[in-house]
DNA sequence: AGGAGATGTGTAAATTTTACACAATGATAC
DNA sequence: GTATCATTGTGTAAAATTTACACATCTCCT
């Protein structure tokens, strides 16, 4: 059977090619609709959902392996990614059955070692441009997609746990760090960045005191142009300063409170 | 040689009975005649530093593993360890001669293997009190002692990255936690807490507004005992009231900003 | 007994954050 | 074509927070 021969070949390579007991996993932030998002995968034949991940080569360092992973899934580049917390809970795997994983694959049991022994997993978010990611599943998975981040059905292994702590880590990036260069499009409006920050925070913020705050750090770039279509006045459109905004990324200045 | 039988099979150890691939490091912080201190090892037979670290057994989960080898090295239980950044870097070793380990050890080159392979590294950093330190080497070193913070050596791997971003991370959570606990002497002065935050911060504050901030923290209790020795007015002593200690570490109020 | 040096304490100024309202615009409905 | 509705653009005053700052007290040392 062809596709059997792949598993075990890939398996192979696990074992040969990559760092045995170290993984990568990913949490990718979309936005969209005035909702955060985060990509999911399915694994084949199952209902089972999880995040995105991946192994690390010999000759690679962990940062590159997690951007090849990022890129994988969703085809980007040059996007914002951050590691965030490494877990290593021996538990960790309590969400996921062995024998249920052979079904899943077709495998014999003794292919199977190389997923049910616990891995130390680094977690990685990262923040995407929601329309310029063509999600894409891997050998494992049939389907990725993205999901609200309100709506994250219950994930294999500790992923629940990995979403929600990436989640918190997001939120106290906001508290020093500028947001939105790789979750916005490139032009876009104040209100458009209020409610990114809003969803991310949780909590409705004022409006003219928001855009005051963010016109005080400097960051933005006000256009001619306005944006157009809405069925009501036609705001203005921003775009990030990108040198200044990466210098504020690396200042480290207190934003919002 | 009974040495290098040991040697021998505490590497057959590692490759048995312990993760591979995976390692703990540990920034262990101190704080002692107004200054910042770290714990250092220095291995057998070489004036070459690192920081402690360890390995994870199979059935054993990465913050056993770290409080683990702090407990090793410290002879302490119960403190403040905090993971803060996992070392993925493939030239992380670039501070490290697999000719040299072979002298320190007095090994075969194939019994190296375990030594120069590229590990990813889990970083955790915790805080002591300095004075219930029994600093203690482990089996590769012959010296375990506090450096300065400022006076640390280089030293191998990239075991100063490591201490930077640790103090880094320090800094930061000092923002939005109290710190101290495990820190200081039970019984403490507010000069002494003073000192501690300005040392971490690297910057002086003002002893009244100092004063003012922490006590509405609420989460000190001021003693009816005062200092005696000092050469001055004797300050009144303190202690935290570790249940407010604790929610104040848990709700993650904001503090010195 | 006096002096040196550190501690204990409160208030006013400066800064930052928050609260808040009305005119202008552009699509849509009539 | 005109009115309507929802949304945008904009500034100021009050409140809260942060900062700056000085003098009396205590303890050991000389």
């Amino acid at each position: 059977m062809e596709y059997k021969k792949q598993v075990q070949r890939l398996i192979q390579e696990f074992k040969t090619d990559f760092l045995p007991s170290v993984s990568v996993d990913l949490v990718i932030f979309g936005f969209h609709d005035g909702q955060l998002k985060v990509l999911l995968l399915r694994w084949k034949n199952t209902e089972d959902w999880c995040l995105p991940g991946g192994r690390i080569r010999h000759e690679e360092s962990l940062d590159d392996a997690a951007y090849r992973s990022l890129h994988g899934r969703t085809g980007l580049t040059e996007i914002f990614l951050q590691q965030f917390h490494t877990f290593g809970d021996t538990r960790r795997y309590v969400h996921f059955s062995q024998e249920q994983t052979m079904l899943r694959l077709g495998l014999a049991e003794e292919d199977l070692q190389e997923f049910s022994n616990r891995d130390v997993s680094v977690g990685y978010y990262a923040l995407v441009e929601f329309a310029n990611v063509v999600p894409t599943p891997d050998f494992f998975t049939d389907e990725c997609r993205w999901w609200d981040i309100n709506q994250v059905p219950p994930l294999l292994f500790d992923h629940n746990d990995m979403i929600t702590l990436a989640l918190k880590t997001l939120r106290r990036q906001l508290t020093y760090q500028p947001i939105g260069y790789n979750l916005l499009p490139e032009k876009f409006t104040m209100p458009d960045l209020q409610q990114l920050y809003e969803t991310i925070l949780g909590q409705s913020l004022d409006r003219r005191n928001f855009q005051k705050r963010m016109l005080g750090y400097d960051i933005l770039e006000r256009l001619e142009e306005r944006k157009t279509g809405g069925a009501h006045k036609a705001p203005y459109l921003y775009r990030f300063d990108k040198e200044k905004y990466e210098k504020a990324l690396a200042d480290e200045i207190l934003f919002v409170g």
